[in-house]
RNA sequence: GGCGACGUAGCCAAGUGGUAAGGCAGGGCUCUGCAAAAGCCCCAUUCGGCAGUUCGAAUCUGCCCGUCGCCUCCA
């Protein structure tokens, strides 16, 4: 198998990967602000890393995951404020329906999640020493970071600073130095949560200093770098940037992080989807309403760092096809050995490895008509689990409808007197329409035959003729 | 104002110099008493427009048109 090949943000380019440590590929993923639902909108984004997760596993790396939670933020504080709850109440119930969320869409668990708040020593240290080196200052309402003394600044987004500062949208804030730089403490106002941080005063850590605190701490304790830095594509700034900034002054050996991947932004209906704009669905609503899997298919079909237009004939789309796999690996439920020429993983593979190209990876597996080979099964199932997509025990049947409770009564007003359902069970009286009909089917009396198998579908029953008999299925 | 992405069949979408993957929808065939199910097959002389480079362009260059995003909390 050939090398594994990434887009790389941060020289703009497509590089072979190759991990800093052997056969060691540590990984740290901007996670969740739980200050609000979540939206599809994340999902994409920690579905497309989880599927560079699965890749790396399978290639045979050992993989260190890490994805954190912005635990404190402004929007839960104003919101508890305004509502009278708990911050930290808030903030645990929509992490909590994230998690739930990411399980159902059969994410692997993170082998770390760092809450910020569970972080405080390591990001006031990091404050500490940045203020010691003069990149850091202390100002009435909180702890800068001075961007005007990292020269890089800017080189991640591809950004001038000068074209910056002149930009109409720079927040103004009458404390800071120069409106570029950001805050890495911010000092508690009355009633708002507080840690103690002597000697500068109590208050709560900006949101970029919590992601250089906690990379370093759990991934780069020598700061000579990770591997791969992600999250979405809006995240390059200022976050990443701010980032950068804070951790590489103080590190041994730059860059941050050797990758930066970045996931491209979904939309709804051809517009952005955000919290702020408030134009999305609950993740969880939505995953109530369709099949996980179809939502993983969904995104398989999309290059990840392309804008993506989220609509619902994409995922009518995606079930359908989602359906067709299923019925490949019915189809293929007997055969389980091992060993073997695989056929169509390596294509799989390859198609990963060029930059995750999940639409030809797909395509790829779509296109795969298995011969009864003996790890036909077992090649399939690696492949599936490759794009995230594990066959439950629901993949062996036929979805388990229920059946209507009036169906008897139904069924006997369709028939008239042409048949006698009296006392029978729902299952009983089915069987017995299917006897009347295969007696006259006997008889080669189409018309009845028709009839009563007319009279089945307008009950939402649907038969289906073989060389076995006849058997029914409920209709979908 | 600055930065960037995208525009490929009815819809979604891959392909980034060698002559248009795949999915959905649509059409046909086999099987069947007829259906259903299943399987097989067909479905873009052409890649927003115009010029240019090249033996060769959806792919490179220039200009134009259109859509979206970032520059503010954001995955």
């Amino acid at each position: 198998m050939g090398d594994l090949n990434l887009y790389n943000t941060r020289t703009r380019s497509l590089e072979r990967f190759v991990p800093l440590r052997d056969r060691e590929v540590r990984i740290y993923v901007c996670g969740l602000t739980p200050s609000a639902q979540a939206h599809l909108g994340h999902a994409r984004s920690f579905l497309f890393f989880d599927l560079l997760r699965r890749l790396l596993m399978h290639l045979g790396y050992r993989v260190t995951y890490v994805q954190n939670v912005t635990d404190i933020d402004d929007r839960s504080i104003n919101r508890a404020r305004e509502t009278g709850e708990d911050w930290y109440e808030i903030v645990s119930g929509y992490y909590a329906d994230f998690k739930a969320s990411m399980r159902a869409l059969g994410v692997l668990e993170p082998d770390h999640e760092p809450y910020a708040t569970k972080f405080i020593p390591e990001i006031q240290a990091m404050i500490r020493e940045l203020i010691e080196r003069g990149y850091a200052y202390v100002a009435t309402d909180g702890i800068y970071y001075r961007v005007s003394r990292f020269p890089r600044y800017g080189a991640l987004s591809n950004r001038n600073i000068d074209e910056l500062q002149s930009g109409a949208r720079i927040e103004v804030d009458e404390f800071k130095d120069d409106p570029l730089d950001f805050a890495l403490w911010k000092f508690a106002k009355p009633g708002e949560p507080r840690w103690p941080f002597e000697p500068y005063g109590d208050g709560r850590p900006g949101w970029h200093i919590e992601c250089s605190a906690m990379s370093h701490a759990l991934l780069d304790p020598l700061g000579t770098g990770f591997d791969i830095h992600g999250g979405g594509a809006d995240l390059i700034f200022p976050h990443h940037e701010n980032e950068i900034a804070q951790s590489e002054v103080l590190m041994a050996h730059p860059p941050m992080a050797n990758v930066w991947l970045h996931g491209g932004l979904l939309n709804f209906d051809g517009r952005k989807m955000s919290k702020s704009l408030g134009n999305f669905e609950p993740l969880s609503d939505l995953l109530a309403r369709h099949d996980p899997q179809a939502v993983r298919m969904t995104f398989l079909t999309t290059g990840y760092s392309k804008v993506m237009n989220f609509t619902e004939d994409s995922i009518a789309s995606a079930t359908i096809t989602l359906e067709r796999l299923k019925k490949t690996h019915r189809r293929l439920a007997v055969v389980s050995a091992r060993e073997g020429d695989y056929e169509m993983l390596p294509r799989i593979e390859t198609a990963l490895c060029n930059d995750m190209n999940t639409s030809v990876a797909l395509a790829e597996l779509l296109q795969w008509s298995p011969e009864a080979t003996p790890q036909a099964r077992y090649e399939f199932e690696r492949a599936l689990w490759l794009l995230g997509i594990a066959p439950t025990s629901a993949w062996l049947e036929e979805p388990p409808l229920a059946l209507p409770a009036d169906l008897v009564a139904r069924l006997q007003a369709e028939l008239g007197q042409e048949l006698s359902l009296d006392g029978a069970t729902p299952d009983e009286a089915i069987e017995r329409v299917i006897a009347q009909r295969s007696h006259a089917r006997t008889n080669k009396d189409w018309a009845a035959s028709d009839r009563l198998r007319d009279a089945l579908a307008r009950c939402g029953i649907a038969i289906k003729d073989s060389k076995e008999g006849t058997s029914w299925s409920i209709a979908g």
